[in-house]
DNA sequence: TAACAATTAGTTATCGATAACAATACTGAG
DNA sequence: CTCAGTATTGTTATCGATAACTAATTGTTA
């Protein structure tokens, strides 16, 4: 190992592996033939020297920029400031940049901005938060300009891209049948933004596990909410202004989940002993509320590590997808925090002003 | 202008402007000996050929990296991510790559990290937000790798480093002003992280506007909190606990703020009616809130904007720097809300539970 | 005005990697 | 065993800029 301070070079590797620069290059390509027995000896030269390319030299060898773009319209700062650290730090290590950008208006809008961005860095790789994830135009002039795109919980077209998400569904049938077996059987659903695909899947969670328990779901117990905290205060006023009002709520996110826990405050109900509520996200909104809102806790970390490797797996070029490759499920975690409890015997008072 | 999707390059520029490469990357540096007559004939060519100069071939040719380390400890995600999507942009425009990097933990863990990523990456500059930007040791450190530095909000050790903040104590200065003119007497504030040098300065602007106006603070006028949520809740039920509970709580920061809100609407308080609250940042929280939340506007954008544009008006180097360049203190808005409103007459309700 | 500094401009080598081509080492068929 | 054909490795030029040096121009002073 070099002295710090001063980085082992291309030239450092080949010399201590007794082969030229072009091996140790061809070493570090995905797609590179070369022979086992020099590949281990570069490998070795390698962890010895702690070597690592410098990017700016093969910026400017290569016909490749290295730049992998982070695009997103308007999903929360938590939800954007979680994914941009994984992604970052994952990036140092491969060798890669992360240049972050916000696409916000109408599709012309985010596609001038998304081909502004282009002109001046050349992207390698994009990757797409939702909503953007479903936007089918920017899809299509990324690929065309042979951009590798990785989109994060997509909706539409599948198979299109390679994508990573955790199985929305699963999540929301499994919140749904905890809170039955706790008893709740009046549990109600406020909704997300339909433009956000994962709403759709969350709501049909729901409405399948209730379902598969026998139990019927009043129209009423459906609300209307688009993620934003306003809407999740009305879809909860609504709630429980209803003449049997439910014993638990099950926002699709937690900004409307905690709308929910303002609003049974205001009236004069307590959470978990009247009303249980959960989220989804785990945003940081989830632990700063009291009481801590349960909600479901998506990998965030792991999915942008993910969406980062994905890049640097040679390129990911249309034909060499298969499905294993396409399809990234990521676990969810049930976070049970203060926010649920067992449902009350009988829930009787009248709300009061 | 060249044909777009190919970039000019700094020989396209010598040959149209009739000089020599180097001649045109004299013009670009700051302190370079170069005729007035060269450096106007290259950049108008420039202009012409909308030249930037390719990144990458600078680093390597180079002893500088152009990059800007952006470290931060734990402000909210909020804050962060609205500082980096500024100094992204700037970076940008100006040639430099902006790391952002979280540092955790003890002295010891924040310098660690300091250091690793030094190795890694040879930082041309950092930006330190609050509470790193009050951190002795590591602005000892970065400064002796005669990295340039430039703090944000700083309050130690104030013309050590060019600094960018707003003038807390006016800001708070001015809130409480306006709330007493709009009859409050019983101004409450809820303190701020002891550890953020903002916090003092905006507890003393509010102690002086009242002060100011002959009036006094009882002592349990004066709540500690930490800038969470959490402290917020326990602050603000001291306050509504209180025999005579305020008419206006000012908190230091908006977390706070809408933990008032909370907490005063579960009481059975109302929100302006009863009790005005202002918070200071002008979170996004202050406007997902209902009632939407009166705070201060920093100038986020601005404010890391100009960190990035102070790194590439030449070196930062510590002998050169005039007071005009250390200082740049920038303006604040008050954004009035639905969350503040003249004093009610007379305040006699009883909390119901 | 000649002689010498001080300024300004140009030349060449270099940063650390990869592309494109050239050379060599293997492979299997005849 | 030889030779074509393939697999692997090496050589040289190149990416776009700056450093360090050299050359030319300008300005100053005796």
């Amino acid at each position: 190992m070099k002295n710090s301070g001063e980085r082992s070079t291309i030239q450092d590797v080949a010399k201590l592996a007794g082969v030229s620069t072009m091996t140790v290059s061809r070493a570090l390509a995905p797609n590179a033939s070369i022979s086992i027995k020099s590949r281990l000896k570069v490998e070795s030269a390698i962890n010895e020297l702690n070597y690592r390319p410098n990017v700016s030299a093969r910026r400017l060898a290569s016909d490749k920029s290295f730049f992998i773009g982070l695009l997103y319209d308007n999903p929360s700062a938590a939800y954007v400031s979680q994914f941009i650290s994984g992604a970052m730090r994952k990036c140092r290590r491969l060798g890669f940049h992360l240049v972050v950008d916000e696409c916000n208006g109408d599709d012309e809008n985010i596609l001038a901005t998304a081909k502004n961005l282009q002109d001046e860095l050349a992207l390698d790789g994009a990757i797409l938060l939702p909503p953007l994830c479903d936007n089918v135009k920017l899809v299509d002039y990324l690929l065309s300009r042979s951009i590798s795109v990785v989109r994060i919980a997509p909706d539409i077209d599948i198979n299109r891209t390679p994508y990573i998400c955790i199985n929305d569904y699963e999540a929301a049938f499994k919140v749904t049948e905890h809170l039955i077996k706790l008893g709740h059987h009046k549990i109600a659903f406020i909704k997300g933004d339909p433009k956000i695909g994962a709403s759709r899947l969350r709501l049909q969670g729901y409405i399948d596990a209730m379902h598969s328990q026998n139990l019927t779901i009043a129209d009423e117990y459906i609300q209307y909410g688009a993620f934003t905290y306003k809407s999740g205060l009305i879809a909860s006023a609504n709630l429980l202004n209803l003449s049997t009002p439910p014993t638990a709520i099950f926002a699709a996110n937690d900004d409307m989940a905690s709308a929910a826990i303002a609003t049974i405050n205001r009236l004069g109900f307590s959470v978990p002993e009247d009303i249980s509520v959960v989220g989804f996200d785990d945003s940081p909104i989830a632990t700063t509320m009291w009481p801590s809102l349960s909600t479901v806790q998506q990998p965030m970390t792991d999915m942008s590590e993910k969406a980062i490797e994905l890049f640097s797996q040679g390129k990911i070029n249309p034909e060499a997808l298969t499905t294993d490759r396409i399809r990234n499920v990521l676990n969810f975690t049930i976070m049970q925090r203060e926010s649920i409890a067992p449902a009350p015997a009988l829930l009787d008072q009248k709300k009061q002003p």
